[in-house]
DNA sequence: GCCAACGTTGGC
DNA sequence: GCCAACGTTGGC
């Protein structure tokens, strides 16, 4: 098998993501209780396409959106690659899209677990704050992609802020 | 609640 | 295929 070229390590972690939610529709106790999650609903064609991109045992910073704090709040682990969204089927859904067919779905979901709670939650100003960070989409203007990718170094810079 | 920024829609 | 209008997102 090919080896992963972002895997730069060779440690196994691979592609890592920051991924947002509203924490009043799904948070990271949500996910802490449960375990495990379909991530769905996601409706954007680029964020769409990064969903298609993971892969099994790509780390995730778990991001509260409209949130209070707005930051990083823990960690998750993708452990299912990109599947049919079943909600876009669904007309009770608010992700119901009447456009889609079940032989060409247009839109996927992942299936993360949960990773960590960070004893702190990592605040769009500490972000902010830390020049290696910069890069960091979430940061740049006008950025409103609810699935972004950040480096494994950024990853790693958030959840020592985060202390855990 | 404001509003800048962005994605989508649809008339032409 | 352009682009104005509209709806949505999400930090502040």
């Amino acid at each position: 098998m090919a080896r992963r070229t972002d895997d730069e390590n060779g440690d196994g972690i691979g592609q890592c993501w920051l991924a947002k939610s509203e924490p009043s529709v799904y948070s990271i106790d949500d996910l802490r209780r449960d375990g495990s999650t379909l991530w769905d609903g996601i409706r954007n064609y680029q964020a769409r396409n990064f969903l298609r991109s993971m892969q099994v045992n790509d780390r995730v910073l778990f991001h509260h959106s409209s949130g209070d704090p707005t930051g990083v709040v823990g960690t998750a682990v993708v452990v299912g690659l990109a599947q049919p969204d079943p909600t876009q089927f669904d007309p009770r859904s608010e992700g119901f899209d009447e456009a889609s067919k079940r032989e060409d779905p247009r839109w996927c979901a992942v299936t993360v677990r949960f990773g960590s709670r960070l004893a702190v939650p990592v605040t769009m100003a500490m972000l902010r704050a830390d020049r290696s960070l910069k890069g960091m989409r979430i940061l740049q203007r006008g950025n409103r992609l609810s699935v972004t990718p950040v480096t494994a170094a950024e990853f790693a810079r958030v959840v020592k802020l985060g202390g855990s």
